[in-house]
Parts: C-alpha cells; sequence; structure tokens
RNA sequence: GCCGAUGUGGCGAAAUGGCAGACGCAAGGGACUUAAAAUCCCUUUCUGCGAAAGCGGAGUGUGGGUUCGAGUCCCACCAUCGGUACCA
C-alpha cells in the first residue's frame, strides 16, 4: 500500500487552467512575415524536435528529454523577444501501423488519428509551447500532396557532371535522360525481407536483419525505385565540416560515406589482351605485391571470357552458392574464405607478371569495380584467401622487427618494387598513380562506400508513387494530379510474392486504357525529410512552403532528437534538402544548423526502458503525483542532455520540494484555507548580497541556457532560492526575477504565482500581465562585486590556510600576508622561499625546496 | 578488428589549469507534533591521531609526463557503452 499523498501545492488544479490558457489564445503562435503582428526587427530562432512515430504504446519518459529542452530554450528566447518557431507533427506513415492494422482488421487511419490524439494529449499535459496552428500529419493528403511533389522534382532533375550540381532533366541533352535522373528504377540485388514483405534499404539492414523486427533480409534482384544519393557524396560528406553537429554524429556520417582515395589499375587477361579487368585499390604503392587477382561473382566479365566446361560448371555452383546466401550468412561465414580458380591469367601492367584470376565472393561487386589485385603480403582479406589456397605471398614493404605479415602500415621502405624502391608509401602511392595515368594502365580514383539510397517498398500504408507505366516506360503524374491518394482496401496483406498489396486494387492500379499506376509506396523515410520546410508554411495550398516564408526562417537553428537517426534520417533529409536547395526552391545548403541527441533515459534498474522489463515510466503517473513541472524540471536536473541516465521516483520529488518551497515564498495558505500573498514580500530594496546572489543567478542561468547546461541553471536557482527561504521582508524585485527565470523550466507554476503578485503589485503587472509575457531579467556585474575575498594559501600546491583580504588588496601586500600568516610560520621555518605565486582574488602558492 | 563517447562519494552529478564533490537523492541524527505526515536544522569521500575542538595523510579508471599547481593538458594502457565491419 502507498502512503496517501499529500500535495505540497496545488498543481493540479492550476496546471490544466495554464494549459488550457495557453491552447485557447494560441499562446506560443510565431507569425510569419506578411501576418498581422509580425515584427520584421525580433530575431527569427526555428527550434526543432524530432517528430514522433505516434505508436500504440505513447510516450513514455524518455521521450520528453528532447521535448523538454527544445521548450525550455522557445520560451527563453521569447522572453528575450525574438520569434520562435517552435512546431510539432506526426510521422504516421509506417510498418508498425499497418502490421497492427492487419492484426486487429482496423484502418490504419483509424489506429493513426487515435495515436495521434493520445500523443497530443500527452504533450499537452506538459505544458509544451508549441505553436498548434502548424500542426502536420504526414499521412494527410494535403502533407503528402507535396511529398509526392518533391518527388516529382527529383525525377525530373539530374545531377550535372559538369556543374556538379542538380539541374532539370531538361539541361540534359544526351539520349538516354532516364539513366540519369535523380529519382530512377533499377534492377538490382535489394534486401528482401520475406517476414515484412518488403525491400529495404541498406540503412535499415543491421547484422544481416532488418533493423525493425530484426528479421532475416536476403538478397534478390528486384525492379526498385533508387534515389542516386551518390551523386552527392562528396558534397555530403565535405559540408559536414561547418555544421554545428555533434563530432561523433558527424563521424558516423563520414563513416557511412565512407570516402577513400585510391586508383583504378587496369590488367590484360593473358591470351586476350584486348579484354581488361579494372580492378581498385587504394594501395598502388604495393602494385608489385600483387600475386593474383579476384572478381567477384557477379562481375560481368565473367559472362564474356571463354571458360573451360568443368570451370564454367563450377563457377555457375559457386554464383548461385554465394547468391541464395543471405547477407547474414555471408557475414558469419566471414572469417571463411571460399573462392574458384579460373584457369585465366593476367598481366600486371608495372612488371609484366602474368599472375592467376579468381572468383571469391569477399570481393564485392558493388563496391569499387567489383575486382581487386591481391596483396596478401599487405592486406589481411587476402593474406587469409592467399593461405587457404596457397597462393604466393610476396612483401614489398620493409616490415617492422617483430610485425609479422600481413603488414598494412604505411610507413616502412617499399621493397622488391623497382621504380619505387626506398620510396614511403605515400610517395610511393603518387608515383605509382602518376606512371599508371602516364602508361595508359589507369588512374586516381575516389571511392565512396555510400550505395544509392533504395526507395520503393511493397506496402499499403505509404504514400503512392505520383508514376505510371505505360508500355513498359515510367513517365510522371501531372502536378494537378496530386495528392495521389492510396485506394481504400479491405486487405492489405503482404502478397506473400515480391508483388506489393496495391496489386489488389484493380481499379485505382488502372490508370487508363494503356497505363497502370505504379504499385510500390514510398519508405516512412520520405515525410521525414521536409517536415521541417512544411512547418514554415503548413497551410499553403499553392507550394510545398512558401518563397518569402522560407526565406524567413531558412535553416533549423536547432534540431535535437535521439541519436538513433544518425545515418538514416540525417543523411536521407540532407540530400532532399541539397536537391531542392540546387533547384532553386531552399536558401540554404544544409538544413540543421545545430544538432544536439539527447541522451536516453534508464528505467529505474539502470537497464534500457522497455515494456518487457516493465521498466517503463509513464508520463501520466509522474504527472498526477507530481505536477507537470516537476517532471519537466526532474528531466532536465537529472544531468547533462546527451548523457544517459536511470530515472528515479525520489528524484523527481525532489524537484517537486524545490517547486514548493517557491510556492510558499510567495503565497500562503490561511488556516481557514484560502489562499494569500505572504506578507514577507515587500517593496523593499535588496540587500547587497541578495542582490549579488541575485544577480549571480541570472547570469549563471542565462549563460547556462546559452549551453543547453539545463541541470546547472537548475542548481543555481536552488541556491538563490534557499537563501530567501526565511528572508524578512523578502524583497518584491528578487522573487519577480526569479518567478522570470524559472518561466521556462517550470511555466505553469511561474504563471500562477506571477498573476497572484501583479494583482497585489502594479509595478510586477508593468511587467507583463503574464510571467510568459514579460521578459528576460539581465544582470549588473557591479552587483556580483565583493568587498572581500578569501585567498586560498598553498604550500607547494598543498592547502595550508586561508586569508580573508579587502579585494583591492594589491598583489604584494597579499604575498605579504601571506607570508606573515601566523598559521603559517611552521610550515615556512627554516625553509627557502623560492618562490611565490598569487593568482588575483584567488590563491597563493608558495614554493619551496 | 576499426571509429566514437564515457570513467569523480552509497546514487544522479558539479568544478575558465587554481579550495575536488556545488546542487539534489539516499542514509543517519535532531527540532516541531499526543503521534504521524509535511516542514526546518545538523552530519555524511576514505583514512591516521585525538574525549572533543582540532591536526595530518590519501583520493577523480591504471601507469607515466608537462606545470609552482592537473579531474581538467600530453603519452601509454584498462573497463563500460554506442556505431561499424570482407568497402580492397
Amino acid at each position: 500500500m502507498s502512503t496517501p499523498f499529500i500535495k505540497r501545492y496545488p498543481f493540479s488544479d492550476f496546471e490544466p487552467r495554464w494549459q488550457e490558457h495557453w491552447l485557447c489564445t494560441n499562446a506560443f503562435h510565431a507569425k510569419n512575415p506578411g501576418e498581422s503582428g509580425f515584427d520584421p526587427s525580433a530575431k527569427k530562432r526555428y527550434i526543432l524536435d524530432m517528430f514522433p512515430y505516434p505508436s500504440g504504446n505513447g510516450l513514455h519518459v524518455g521521450h520528453l528529454v528532447g521535448y523538454t529542452a527544445t521548450d525550455i530554450l522557445s520560451r527563453y528566447y521569447r522572453l528575450r523577444g525574438e520569434n520562435v518557431l517552435h512546431p510539432m507533427g506526426w510521422d504516421a506513415f509506417g510498418l508498425p501501423a499497418e502490421q497492427y492494422a492487419i492484426k486487429t482488421g482496423q484502418h490504419p487511419r483509424v489506429t493513426t488519428e487515435k495515436n495521434i490524439s493520445r500523443f497530443r494529449k500527452q504533450l499537452q499535459l506538459l505544458g509544451f509551447s508549441y505553436d498548434w496552428e502548424r500542426e502536420i500529419n504526414t499521412t494527410d493528403p494535403a502533407y503528402f500532396r507535396w511529398t509526392q511533389w518533391i518527388f516529382l522534382q527529383l525525377y525530373h532533375a539530374w545531377y550535372n557532371p559538369s556543374t556538379q550540381r542538380i539541374e532539370h532533366i531538361s539541361t540534359y541533352t544526351g539520349e538516354n535522360p532516364n539513366s540519369l535522373r535523380l529519382a530512377y528504377v533499377a534492377n538490382t540485388p535489394v534486401n528482401w525481407c520475406p517476414e515484412l514483405g518488403t525491400v529495404l534499404a541498406n540503412e535499415e539492414v543491421v547484422d544481416g536483419k532488418s533493423e525493425v523486427g530484426g528479421f532475416p533480409v536476403e538478397r534478390r534482384p528486384m525492379r526498385q525505385w533508387m534515389f542516386r544519393i551518390t551523386a552527392l557524396a562528396d558534397r555530403l560528406l565535405s559540408d559536414l565540416e561547418e555544421l554545428n553537429w555533434p563530432e561523433s554524429i558527424k563521424q558516423l556520417q563520414r563513416n557511412w560515406i565512407g570516402r577513400s582515395e585510391g586508383a583504378e589499375v587496369m590488367f590484360s587477361l593473358q591470351n586476350q589482351p584486348d579484354k581488361k579487368i579494372t580492378v581498385y585499390t587504394t594501395r598502388p604503392d604495393t602494385l608489385y605485391g600483387a600475386t593474383y587477382l579476384v572478381l567477384a561473382p557477379e562481375h560481368p566479365l565473367l559472362e564474356e571470357l571463354n571458360l573451360s566446361p568443368s570451370v564454367q560448371k563450377a563457377l555457375e555452383k559457386y554464383r548461385s552458392d554465394s547468391q541464395t546466401k543471405s547477407d547474414l550468412e555471408r557475414t558469419d561465414l566471414a572469417k571463411k574464405k571460399t573462392g574458384i580458380p579460373l584457369e585465366l591469367a593476367c598481366i600486371n601492367p608495372i612488371n609484366g607478371e602474368v599472375i592467376p584470376i579468381w572468383v571469391a565472393d569477399y570481393v564485392l561487386m558493388s563496391y569499387g569495380t567489383g575486382a581487386i589485385m591481391a596483396v596478401p603480403a599487405h592486406d589481411e582479406r587476402d593474406n587469409e584467401f592467399a593461405r587457404a589456397f596457397h597462393l604466393p605471398i610476396r612483401s614489398v614493404i620493409q616490415t617492422p622487427q617483430g610485425v609479422s605479415l600481413p603488414f598494412h602500415g604505411t610507413h616502412g621502405e617499399l621493397i622488391n618494387s623497382p621504380l619505387i624502391n626506398g620510396l614511403e608509401p605515400p610517395e610511393a602511392k603518387i608515383n605509382i598513380t602518376q606512371w599508371l595515368e602516364g602508361n595508359g594502365h589507369g588512374r586516381r580514383s575516389i571511392q565512396y562506400k555510400l550505395r544509392d539510397w533504395l526507395f520503393s517498398r511493397q506496402r499499403y500504408w505509404g504514400e503512392p508513387f505520383p508514376i505510371v507505366w505505360e508500355k513498359g516506360e515510367h513517365r510522371a503524374l501531372n502536378e494537378n494530379e496530386l495528392p495521389l491518394e492510396p485506394p481504400e482496401m479491405e486487405d492489405f496483406r503482404p502478397t506473400g510474392t515480391a508483388e506489393p498489396p496495391l496489386a489488389k486494387a484493380k481499379d485505382w492500379v488502372r490508370y487508363s486504357d494503356q497505363a497502370t499506376r505504379e504499385l510500390n509506396t514510398m519508405p516512412q523515410w520520405a515525410g521525414s525529410c521536409w517536415y521541417y520546410l512544411r512547418y514554415c508554411d503548413p497551410k499553403n495550398q499553392e507550394a510545398f512552403v512558401g518563397q518569402e516564408v522560407q526565406e524567413y526562417w531558412r535553416e533549423v537553428d536547432l534540431y535535437v532528437g535521439g541519436t538513433e537517426h544518425a545515418v538514416l534520417h540525417l543523411l536521407y533529409a540532407r540530400f532532399w534538402h541539397k536537391a531542392l536547395f540546387d533547384l532553386g526552391h531552399v536558401t540554404t545548403a544544409e538544413p540543421f544548423e545545430r544538432l544536439v541527441n539527447q541522451g536516453m533515459i534508464l528505467g529505474p534498474d539502470g537497464q534500457k526502458m522497455s515494456k518487457s522489463r516493465g521498466n517503463v515510466i509513464s508520463p501520466d503517473d509522474v504527472i498526477a503525483q507530481y505536477g507537470a513541472d516537476a517532471l519537466r524540471m526532474f528531466e532536465m536536473f537529472m544531468g547533462p542532455l546527451e548523457h544517459s541516465k536511470p530515472w528515479s521516483m525520489t528524484g523527481v520529488e525532489g524537484i517537486y520540494r524545490f517547486l514548493a518551497r517557491v510556492w510558499r515564498l510567495i503565497m500562503l495558505e490561511t488556516p481557514e484555507g484560502t489562499l494569500q500573498l505572504t506578507s514577507n514580500i515587500t517593496e523593499e530594496p535588496m540587500t547587497a548580497s541578495q542582490r549579488r546572489i541575485v544577480h549571480a543567478t541570472i547570469k549563471k542561468v542565462t549563460s547556462d541556457l546559452e549551453n543547453l547546461s539545463f541541470n546547472t541553471a537548475i542548481s543555481q536557482m536552488m541556491i538563490c532560492v534557499n537563501a530567501f527561504l526565511n528572508a524578512n521582508p523578502c524583497p518584491l524585485e528578487a522573487v519577480h526575477i526569479l518567478l522570470r527565470l524559472l518561466s521556462p523550466f517550470a511555466p505553469h507554476l511561474a504563471e500562477e504565482l506571477w498573476v497572484h503578485l501583479a494583482a497585489t503589485f502594479p509595478s510586477v503587472k508593468a511587467l507583463g500581465a503574464l510571467a510568459s509575457e514579460s521578459s528576460w531579467p539581465t544582470w549588473n556585474e557591479e552587483y556580483l562585486l565583493f568587498e572581500e575575498v578569501t585567498y586560498v594559501v598553498q604550500v607547494n600546491g598543498k592547502l595550508r590556510t586561508r586569508l580573508t583580504l579587502a579585494a583591492t588588496t594589491s598583489e604584494e601586500d597579499v604575498e605579504k600576508a601571506a607570508l606573515a600568516d601566523p598559521s603559517m610560520q611552521a610550515h615556512l621555518l627554516n625553509q627557502a622561499i623560492k618562490k611565490v605565486i598569487v593568482v588575483p582574488g584567488r590563491l597563493v602558492n608558495i614554493v619551496i625546496l
């Protein structure tokens, strides 16, 4: 049995009241240019949360860390007079809704609506200051109309290598525009997940399993829509430099893009000099160490070679074996190398050496040229393979003593390499590359790990492609045919084959006598690739965002969300944004100027919160017991925003006690049970020491907010409140400054106490009718100064005594006072003083031998 | 393996190269109360000497280094977490 709970202040009376007030008055509506009341002199600030996927489980306290942080900042910047855009919406297309719908027989639209209402209500219970007039929902036809429109812009675009920009396809004068579109159809091996009945992007496959659900994924060739994201690989990489993002996220994106510099080298076949194999290597300096060559099993050249019948047979078996291997199996078997010899040879251009050609699945068709030169002395994988199949290993770099092969370092003299003997690898790399280019045997080459983005899914609950097929050719719908809504369907289960569920909607599929609709839908990422733009102008029916509005709000100034989107959403959105930028639709090259990742909130047991562990904390319960302000503040008080930290109910209680102290500082309950201001509060000026602590608090809270150090800002406010708890009289100025500092953190309490104060004191009312309509206080450095300072006196860095001196004491006099201090004499007796260091206002260090 | 982050009391944490542990939780003691709740006050890194006030010593994952002075800077290592993995 829980003990009866006594409310220390009446939060359950006023919190809902203020939430209602803010909602009814649209208190936090951000004005667009052209809107009445728009103030062109106010600085704009765009503060964005990663919008949630409205799942059936509702929010838990972990979701609220980031939302609370951005809300506090939004309220803070509003008090500073800025025009703050702080919106919220719903990323509502996606697999879970569809799977739930299949299980329960309800249409996903129904469950999605229900979940959204629940989420909205939960967020409103926290008193978040969203501009609800800008709420968006990716499943709303008025929204996805523009998702489809942007798709069409990308479909009608290509990457022009000569301008290095994305341009309208009409600037391409070649013969086959379809082969160059930014959105294109490809028949390539894709990640097919039978359990989910859909294909997945590379980014959605983790360890050979689907990121959602953890089901096995297999490679199979399918005709799919792709985005040519690789065209922007270099810009996606280099533009990271300027962004104010966590270094770790930048690094994750760099690794994912995976740029490497090397060379392509052409090897001629021994008996067919006209046939050449091009390999990619990052180590052209080891060219003399190549002892064999390997082709990927899918390499197209294999079709053209004259192989002996027995080899041909072995090859076919090997190819079909490796093709049916799932990615998971390939990973599991990574240590054991397999392959077959082709019984053909090619010629190393640098020395004319004849080396054998093999086929092995440790070489991937999807990277580089799908062929490698194997240098077993200086590459781990080649070394393993060479030892497994007894191929020669030749070292070409002087290996340091005690280091065994394979040696892949880049320090050491080249050996066994006539043209470059004695050089260091970096220099040799340049020399060889120049030699290859000069003799027509290869060239410098840059490769990326990043691959094109697989953009279609075999789902019902997603945006249909604005594409129709006619005589085997795809073509775009007209803009005036948008939005293209999914058909109403009773049965949208996966077909059990690779055919998408939309195929079952026969009427919908038929576009005309000649044409049928594209059956795939877009992945969940589509809607989130541009939602931050729609918030700027959510009701615009003429454009995805109005030009003037876009030029005003520009990029997101601060974006807060979880690390899980490091390479998915954040890379995709950057790609769309750059495309829109090149095409002239947006004014910045990057969408998110500053990014912050909030840490995870763990369960009270220190484990990740999950239903199965039974350690999920629901905000609803916390609010019922302690109120929204206490929940908000505790989320911030727990520790640095970016850190993971375990939940603690007693910790909430501590914050709750603090808020109750603030309440009692101002309000008193009479024996009859009515509320009134405490009589302590008067318009008496603050004493010097009160003024010092109040102004120190303004300074600390302000700088902490700028640095997103919410936890220490709260500590400072606690120190300040503790200092005034027994003050009588309690100066009004201290109280209204404190309330304004507190108002972004605990907005309900601040609002409530403010109106009580304002009712009695006109000077408070003059600052604003509500705390949220007042202004952020400023501090005066002069008030922070002390008349006396305490010096720490050290001997050889060890604390020996303290000394209180007037703040104006000169360094010389400080030194004298320290040496003369009676308690120092024992330490200094018979000691030669080597040096005395005085740090003004802080310490004296006496150095003796 | 590679890349990145983090290691400070019983716990969450704080500390422009300058008093380590602010602020809070938990624990213990006290005041108020018939009693409890609520509230308020005190103690709480480890350790040596002391009845006590007090006086010392050690201490920020480990080992080195730079410095008058290092949680903070440098080098090496260990542990935990996250990402990634045949990318030539």
